[in-house]
DNA sequence: CGTTGGGTTGAACCCACTCAATACGCGTGG
DNA sequence: CCACGCGTATTGAGTGGGTTCAACCCAACG
């Protein structure tokens, strides 16, 4: 089984570490390689089950963990499995804004309102914890470390998405795709499993929806990149998709990356 | 003057409050009717001013007031003026990710590294107050009430980016474009600043980056968004723009929204 | 003056979308 | 067992919106 160290945590395009030099040759220190210590997801739970009282709720996928609407009163930490965050439209339009593993919290977009203003629904059998968000609020005197971690964790999603932003501006459908792919196999590999061959537990129209394309530019895309052999199809369902080299498809990526825009900053 | 009542906070894509039915005819509440009390701004500002220490400093149009790498140890909060945020990349890519202005914290998304992941860049004369993170965390017992401030300000950051990211999807050139400008006027709105007359302190490549097209794209759809009447363009330089009636801009949002696409919940 | 940076506009191209046909996997029921 | 339907996925052909490349305008500035 392949590990990469010193990898990012999140499935989010985090396509490089922001080191090296910017355009106008401005040293840009590495950031990543500093900071965020690995497998932070173990801290919030270990910290969850020691110090807080929590419910806990199995749920099978296709399950509703929080609808549009509900009333907001506690957060969630995934203990097993697998969840996907869905923004939703007054039109009908629907968003799959975040996927989410164990150990990561969900919720955290909601809690500047008293409902939930997003649908969570399970991809897989998935363990779900839930921590009363006032009672979280008056521990955090009592486990200071608590604070930092909920922090640290909305910190991570923020920057992820923003990171999301810069791919989805710059790549291409297909490295879009290839980039999905190697930050799945690094959210597995965080966690200490397997990604060389993975076993996606979503649509083609899940997958288009969440990178901003159509079915047939996924589907598409998937063929190229297995026709170069980045990828492979185990099987004949066409879900478990094996990946030789997980660093092949980062190279890939940055490969296809346009001639970065001019200057921007003043 | 005009003021938008009831109006979204941000200046970001809230295209439409959550209301109305979804494609499966579930019932969706309006969740931002009944949550975010109007002009949340005020109170981090009020907050801080009255029971934390913080520094204040001036800065002018184009200045840093935080680059990648620079070690975290506070946030800061725009009292005065506008900022952005830039996310870079190793290879030089970069990404105006987050709009800011009076009363907006800014850093949150650093919150999880001991460095600065972004650079943060005055737009305009600003003023900004800096509170130590340490500092902040150790008031949390005292004022409570700080810490969801804090909570709201990052949470509402989080949906507000994703609600982009749906806008990015789903919504034509020229609907960005609008939309764009829609939301700048609302943040001025809930300012108490008038909406009908605003002048852009950004480039057509500001723009376009942070909008994900080109300049060319933007300055078209500034024309033709010009030529159907929806805004005029004040003296030469093209940055200060009217708005005769922000309200149309919405319906012009709304009017070219794809069909939605079906579903994709379970 | 010429230069430089920002902005607009035109023409050609190209990637991703749309429309459409086909194929596959799977459960259901004759 | 096969037939059938249904949801999902793949692939092809054609279209179009946005990009690319290019020329040009305009204001500021030395």
């Amino acid at each position: 089984m392949e590990v990469l160290n010193r990898s990012d945590v999140s499935i989010a395009p985090s396509i490089m570490a922001r080191a090296a030099l910017a355009h106008d040759a401005r040293p840009l220190p590495d950031v990543r390689a500093v900071g965020a210590p690995p497998q932070r997801w173990r801290e919030s739970l270990a910290l969850i089950e020691r110090h807080l009282p929590f419910s806990r709720r199995t749920v099978r996928a296709g399950d509703a963990i929080q609808r549009v609407g509900d009333p907001f009163n506690c957060l969630h930490i995934l203990n097993l499995g697998t969840v996907k965050t869905v923004n939703l439209a007054a039109d009908g339009r629907e968003q799959i804004v975040s996927l989410n593993f164990k150990g990561d919290w969900v919720g955290l977009d909601c809690m500047a309102s008293p409902r939930w203003v997003c649908d969570v629904i399970a991809m897989d059998t998935s363990e779900v914890w839930s921590i009363d968000y006032a009672t979280l609020l008056q521990s955090v005197p009592r486990v200071p470390a608590l604070l930092q971690a909920v922090h640290g964790a909305m910190s991570c999603q923020l920057s992820r998405d923003r990171e999301w932003r810069l791919a989805q501006g710059t790549l291409s459908a297909d490295a879009r795709v290839a980039d999905f792919l190697r930050s799945w196999a690094a959210s597995l590999a965080e966690r200490d499993l397997r990604t060389d061959q993975i076993t996606l537990r979503m649509t083609r129209a899940e997958i288009g929806n969440y990178l901003g394309m159509t079915i047939e530019t996924v589907s598409r895309a998937f063929s190229r990149l297995a026709r170069s052999g980045l990828i492979s199809f185990e099987d004949k369902g066409r879900r478990n998709i094996a990946i030789p080299r997980v660093e092949s498809l980062l190279e890939f990526v940055q490969r296809t990356v346009r001639t970065p825009s001019p200057a921007l900053l003043q």
